[in-house]
RNA sequence: GGGCGAUUAGCUCAGUUGGCUAGAGCAACUCGUUUACACCGAGUAGGUCACUGGUUCGAGUCCAGUAUCGCCCA
């Protein structure tokens, strides 16, 4: 048995014993096995209560969780918990995400590190079998850690992005999208990112500065002469550009046609150098007019040429629109010069002067041909420059626009981004410059149609200014890349046609039977098609086969499959975008397969969603909540979540994010270890406010000697800093997590991995042991003495001045944490307990109550109710230690309340009730009375410090004044005494005020302290204190000879103004009396 | 370049529709080990609320501008 508890039969009543500190190691894992062995956190639809849905947004399996994801899913616990006690049918999803990028390089880096293989030697299906296993192992180690941190997932229901039911939804989603052409193909420039050899959507690429150059090229103007040759005419076009390379790829140079000086050159040519091209010399206004004086970076850098190369440039590719222009690809899919992919006028072209090019990366073909042109004289100058340059959020390259063929999701659509702007919320929605859509409570669409379902305005953002970001983010929306060429993750289900031999062996016949077939098929709405409009040339064949995609609506639709085999089809290689099944999520995750889904009564379907919140952080509003809602909206015509809470970000020491990719993350077992899942929670909760990130100083933990120090940081190569990954303390060797996660040191017996800690959770700790102290203490006074059985009436003739202001107070938190939780306050919850829990139950009550609670059945009742609706209210973000408290309350005493408030029990507290005040009657009166007392005691104390007066001597006090109110304030609790260890000798009226005594005003009392004769230290505090007052009343003064104020202000305001200054100028007369006397 | 946010005590942060003589936790200082808790108790000290203007009887709070920092989008 653990030293926390020890159940002892004493006369037949079960008591605990409480160890003196709060040990979270011996109590967690008991705790946590009661919840489990009956499935606390287990919901079904038929379950009692209206609905409570949250799905979890699912962790990538490609590492570990960090503190950031423990703050997200403490929060999510915090509201599932909540909600569970209000009484509702509470679901929380849980999940993970497969990650298909991020996962995929890391497993890929793991492989080169231990076999020195890389991926394409093996076969596809082996390689994915070796990701497959890294993902158990971390979906493990993920949901290890949220048992750990105490949440209460529905752990029956838990999800993985690639599962049978998930894929199952996924093949349909985008069956549905490809039938009703919301899917496409599309030749675009894509940002290609040439190590990992995949197209990235646009979110995935992060600008970083760069210190770059403005090189000024030289292009010969060139005219056609009489036998239609070109020749230079001497003149020149400079093109200023960043990019030097991609000349190659040339095929127009820009000028603005504002632009007075340069503009006649619209409409002549030049000769592209090295290439040999000859390309038009174009208008277009997107062209920036040099001009050496502007602000504008650009603008004084410019030379009002702007090359053009449509293929490796998105704003190139706008102006090749416009123009007509060709379009020359001049690099490979590995980001070197090729002529293989898509360089169509190669055999034109200076091949000569080309060869030393081909196939030199893209850094290596700029310093080429930088050097080419400086040879030639035709480089006119250069100019550093620093730009922001797109890299790949994973490879870390810089991100090339590469022209290639992709899957699309026409997201633009009104059916889509109109159908996510119309979902929001109307207060929420603003009429921006140029928006199309309609605000206030007006939901008309762009054609006047009126609303298509209740989701409509339906969707609300906390805290709310993240609505804008969500909006804006549909009005500017593009159509979203969602093939990958990757292999994990799911394959792409569309088929086109590749194999000529096929078709051609069969006979006219089998190939009649064949598309009918296929038609057949088609009709029965088992495959849909696309005709790729670009490429239709006329077949010889009957159908266009060459020019179709097929999309197979089911996996398991293996005939239609195997026909498209024999037709020569095949399955596209590339993978879909990891986003495209997370926005799924909260209908996949509850067994969506199709339309029909609902009809068939998917009870979970059904009871679950809409959820009710998603909770994230700021930068998923674009990743994930605009796709999630566009889906759900799209497939079920349902919202997939009402709110959405935006959390803060956790930031280091250094005020940098707290990323898996930079390795400073602080594993939450890491806390758990140091402080205890409690602590670690309710820290977490009580930093979440309406607008701070969060800045979290880490301290190191040495596993040789376990004491805390603060590491030694270096600057790793992104420019971030980081604990190095080797350290030491007192001698002893340890590597940091930094270490670890970046794989630069590895963890051996002599130098093993340290934890990590930081002393922001001792707040959490301190309070954690404060409460386990005052239940203990307050559960030994309960079970002793006289006894009464609850709920006793909150007049009771038996309860006292401090019975009846505690339950005031009680009944304040009560209302005040309930709705700090509705409004997503978590700060304002946790501050509110800790405030009532600490500050008032345990510095006032539980010691105004010491003297007389053994004797006093009914004060019993009072302060085992505040331990009960404070473990209730407490709960959600600590369920631990108030799990393991509220069975020892159980069992000291069962039969517990006050009269007025709701609170029904049960064996668990986490099925227990949320209290409620119901009709309680509060004594106002005994409040303010009780503040009095309060504010008198600290004047004696304060006496008693100055002075120097030992605690445990008791001091003699008398205090001057109304003789009735005195004896309300200081006499009838029966504690007033004992909190400032006085005798009260005397009051009253006639009070005098004893020669050796110190003094302090308060109101209309002066309370006289005995036996302090020190006249020097006296005069000094009353100096003091008038001079304090003088000030006062200076200022008071001032406000109420104001004739504006006392005109304009509020009469209440007013009215108090007055009372201050007649308050402040009595004991200014007071202090300034005693002050002669002396 | 556009958007959002921050700047309050040595540190980390609160401060709801303007009424503030600006709060909390930690750290500091003084005193204390009276059987709930030293992960404690009693008390003290510490702030030109980034800066400059404006509105108002009254501005930490509202408005405009400046500076610095962070995030998102291009």
């Amino acid at each position: 048995m653990s030293e926390n508890q020890d159940v002892t039969q004493e006369e037949g009543r079960a008591e605990f014993e409480l160890a003196s500190q709060y040990r979270p190691e011996e109590v967690e894992g008991s705790v946590m096995a009661k919840w489990d062995a009956v499935k606390a956190w287990h919901a079904e639809p038929g379950d009692e209560g209206e609905a409570y849905g949250v799905v979890i947004p699912p962790p990538n399996v490609t590492a570990a969780l960090h503190l950031g994801h423990a703050l997200n899913n403490t929060l999510q616990d915090v509201l599932v918990r909540y909600n569970r006690m209000m009484g509702k049918n509470a679901m929380w999803m849980p999940g993970t995400d497969h990650a298909g990028i991020a996962t995929q390089t890391v497993v890929e880096k793991r492989v080169m590190a231990e076999e020195g293989k890389k991926r394409t030697d093996f076969e596809r299906d082996e390689f994915v079998g070796k990701i497959q296993a890294w993902k158990d192992e971390y979906e493990g180690v993920i949901s290890e850690q949220l048992k750990v941190m105490g949440s209460s997932c529905d752990w029956d229901r838990q999800r993985f992005t690639m599962d049978e039911q998930c894929a199952k939804a996924v093949r349909e989603a985008f069956y549905k999208l490809f039938k009703d052409d919301l899917i496409y193909r599309g030749k675009r420039l894509v940002n290609w990112d040439p190590a990992t050899q995949t197209a990235l959507a646009d979110d995935e690429v992060e600008m970083k500065d760069v210190d770059g150059n403005f090189w000024y090229m030289k292009y010969p103007v060139v005219k056609q002469n009489e036998s239609d040759e070109w020749e230079e005419t001497g003149e020149f076009a400079t093109v200023a550009t960043t990019r030097p390379e991609t000349m190659l790829g040339d095929t127009a140079v820009a000028v603005n046609p504002k632009d007075e000086p340069r503009a006649k050159f619209i409409g002549m040519h030049v000769k592209l150098p090295i290439v040999g091209r000859i390309i038009p010399v174009v208008g277009d206004d997107y062209v920036v007019i040099p001009d050496a004086d502007s602000d504008d970076a650009k603008a004084k850098m410019a030379s009002g040429f702007l090359k053009v190369t449509p293929a490796h440039d998105t704003n190139d590719w706008e102006i090749g629109l416009r123009h007509e222009l060709a379009v020359v690809n001049v690099l490979g899919p590995d980001g070197a010069i090729s002529k293989d992919h898509g360089w169509e006028d190669w055999d034109e072209c200076s091949i000569q002067e080309l060869d030393p090019v081909l196939g030199l990366s893209r850094e290596e073909a700029r310093k080429w041909i930088v050097r080419w042109f400086k040879e030639k004289e035709l480089m006119e100058d250069i100019k550093p420059y620093r730009h922001a340059v797109g890299h790949s959020y994973r490879s870390h390259v810089a991100v090339e626009p590469w022209l290639s063929d992709q899957w699309y999701v026409k997201v633009a659509d009104d059916r889509l981004a109109g159908a996510a702007l119309r979902a929001m919320e109307g207060e929420q929605r603003q009429e921006l410059d140029g928006c199309v859509w309609k605000s206030g409570d007006s939901f008309a669409c762009k054609d006047g149609r009126a609303p298509q379902g209740d989701w409509e305005g339906g969707l609300t953002f906390f805290p709310n200014r993240y609505a804008k970001t969500f909006q804006m983010w549909h009005e500017n929306i593009r159509d979203w890349c969602i093939s990958r060429q990757l292999w994990w993750g799911h394959r792409i289900p569309v088929w086109s046609f590749k194999n000529d031999e096929k078709i051609d062996s069969r006979s006219d016949e089998q190939l009649k039977l064949m598309l009918e077939t296929l038609v057949g098929m088609r009709n029965e709405d088992r495959i849909a098609l696309q005709h790729n409009q670009t490429e239709m040339k006329g077949q010889q064949r009957q159908v266009d086969l060459s020019a179709s995609y097929i999309c197979v609506r089911s996996e398991d639709d293996e005939a239609a499959m195997q026909l498209l085999e024999d037709l020569g089809f095949e399955q596209d290689p590339d993978v879909l975008d990891t986003w495209f099944s997370s926005a799924l999520w909260p209908m996949s995750t509850m067994g969506w397969v199709n339309d029909r889904a609902l009809d068939a009564a998917n009870e979970v379907l059904q009871k679950w969603n809409p959820t009710s919140v998603l909770s994230t952080a700021r930068e998923i509003i674009t990743l994930w909540v605009s796709r999630m809602v566009m889906f759900n909206v799209y497939f079920m015509n349902r919202l997939p979540f009402k709110h959405v809470f935006i959390h803060a970000m956790i930031q280091d020491g250094h005020g940098q994010k707290m990323s898996k990719s930079l390795g400073n993350g602080v594993d939450p077992l890491d806390i758990i270890h140091s402080h205890g899942a409690d602590a670690m929670r309710f820290t977490l909760t009580s930093m979440t406010t309406q607008t701070q990130d969060v800045r979290m100083p880490v301290d190191m933990v040495d596993p040789h000697t376990g004491e805390t120090f603060t590491p030694k940081y270096i600057t790793a190569s992104g420019g971030h800093k980081v604990a190095a990954p080797e350290q030491e303390f007192k001698g002893g060797k340890m590597i940091s997590s930094y270490g670890v996660a970046s794989g630069v040191a590895k963890p051996s017996e002599e130098a093993p991995a340290a934890r990590n800690t930081s002393e922001k959770f001792d707040y959490g700790q301190r309070f954690a042991n404060k409460l386990w102290n005052a239940v203990r203490f307050s559960l030994g006074n309960l079970s002793e003495g006289e006894q009464v059985e609850g709920p006793v009436e909150p007049m009771d003739e038996k309860l006292g001045l401090a019975d009846r202001w505690i339950i005031g107070r009680l009944a304040k938190v009560m209302e005040a944490s309930s709705k700090a939780l509705k409004n997503y306050e978590f700060s304002v919850y946790t501050q509110d307990l800790y405030d009532f829990f600490w500050r008032d139950l345990c510095d006032w009550y539980i010691e105004a109550v010491k003297p007389t609670i053994k004797d006093n059945g009914a004060q019993k009742q009072v302060l085992a109710t505040c331990i009960d609706v404070s473990l209730r209210l407490l709960h959600p973000s600590m369920p631990f230690v108030t799990e393991k408290l509220w069975e020892a309350l159980n069992v000291t005493m069962p039969k517990r309340g006050i009269v007025g408030i709701d609170a029904k029990g049960n064996e668990l507290l986490m099925k227990a009730a949320w209290p409620k005040v119901n009709v309680l009657h509060v004594d106002e009166h005994a409040g303010e009375i009780f503040d009095k007392m309060q504010t008198v005691i600290g004047a004696i104390r304060e006496v008693r410090t100055t002075y120097k007066v030992a605690p445990r001597q008791e001091v003699e006090v008398s205090v001057k004044g109304p003789k009735h109110s005195i004896e309300r304030v200081l006499v009838d609790g029966g504690f007033a005494e004992a909190l400032a260890n006085m005798k009260l000798v005397a009051f009253g009226d006639d009070v005098e005020k004893p020669a050796d005594a110190a003094s302090a005003t308060m109101g209309e009392f002066e309370i006289y302290v005995h036996g302090l004769i020190d006249a020097e230290l006296e005069r000094e505090r009353l100096e003091k204190r008038k001079g304090d007052l003088e000030k006062s009343v200076g200022a008071l003064n001032g406000r109420l000879s104001n004739s504006n104020y006392v005109d304009k202000a509020p009469a209440h305001l007013v009215q108090q103004t007055r009372d201050q200054l007649a308050d402040a100028e009595k004991e200014l007369a007071n202090i300034v009396s005693q002050l002669e006397a002396l």
